[in-house]
DNA sequence: ACCCTCACCTGCACGC
DNA sequence: TGCGTGCAGGTGAGGG
């Protein structure tokens, strides 16, 4: 489900929930999701520990902790974080919950099972694979107009396929590539390096356009994870894509009926008319 | 190095 | 109602 909207959303909001609180115990309860470590190395790493800061990079959500130890997480399709008090059945599909004071605990739950784990050295976070290989944040400097040139002359598959590529554009994924392809009038089908200069620039700048107002409408949205009314898992950010599972529906800017491709075994929207290859 | 397909899971919508 | 099929927003492993 989450992309890097939705992902600095629910960092926001364990952020403000969990920072400072003392894990007074950890249990793992599927094993699988955090396959670096044994249950037992995984609650024993976490115990008795303090959350100090809460960050993203990328589609990972980050805990690091008073014993330069950092819980690196990933929601993949379906995870997904409540907070819950003792009078609260762990829901099913809880995968890790975290024990605080006053019978609080922090509950991992991923029906899809995808969702991951790793605790890693606070130092080592960077040099971690799955983080090593991620693209610059698109929010930041670094992800310039003339990163994403280079970035795209240096492949030439379908501009779809590259976005959704973390290691090129990091925190886009199949709905956001499509709505920022949609704003930059860009076709999904077309090759990275056959973009424009001024078509590139106005791609990254439909990146960042849709990444921020995605965040913003979460933000004035009830998009708490612990809330299970929550809009943003109530399917309430669906009303602001343009192109995004509306197959068949009017293009709102000219009316065309909204087509769908597959890219890679996967559903891409587009507007025939605006989307030019 | 790149590109593509598949696998990892469960649940849901759909058609018969 | 029940069953089979295909699909779902992410990513890595493994093949060519």
């Amino acid at each position: 489900m989450p992309e890097l909207p939705e992902v600095e959303l629910v960092t926001r909001f364990l952020r403000s929930l969990v920072c400072g609180q003392r894990i007074v115990r950890a249990e793992l309860v599927r094993a699988r999701l955090a396959p670096h470590s044994t249950p037992e190395e995984f609650a024993g790493a976490l115990s008795g520990t303090q959350i100090k800061l809460v960050a993203r990079r990328g589609k990972h959500i980050l805990f690091s902790l008073d014993n330069d130890r950092t819980l690196v997480t990933h929601l993949r399709m379906s995870g997904r974080f409540m907070l819950l008090n003792s009078d609260d059945e762990n829901p099913r599909f809880t995968h890790a919950v975290f024990h605080f004071q006053d019978g609080v605990r922090l509950v991992f739950q991923d029906q899809r099972h995808f969702g991951f784990m790793r605790i890693a050295r606070t130092t080592e976070i960077a040099d971690l694979p799955e983080v090593k290989k991620l693209a610059p944040e698109p929010l930041s400097d670094e992800f310039s107009v003339e990163y994403l040139r280079a970035s795209l002359r240096a492949s030439n598959r379908a501009i779809k396929e590259f976005l959704i590529d973390q290691s090129r554009v990091c925190g886009l994924g199949n709905i956001y590539a499509a709505e920022a392809l949609f704003l930059a009038q860009v076709h999904p089908s077309k090759r990275t390096s056959t973009l424009s200069r001024q078509r590139t620039a106005l791609l990254h700048q439909a990146i960042r356009e849709i990444i921020t107002e995605a965040i913003d409408a979460g933000s004035t949205l009830n998009a708490d994870p612990s809330d299970s009314d929550s809009a943003y898992y109530g399917g309430e950010y669906e009303r602001y894509w343009r192109v995004y599972a509306r197959e068949g529906l009017p293009c709102v800017e000219c009316g065309a009926a909204i087509k769908r491709l597959k890219q890679a075994g996967r559903s891409t929207f587009y507007c025939p008319k605006c989307q030019k290859r």
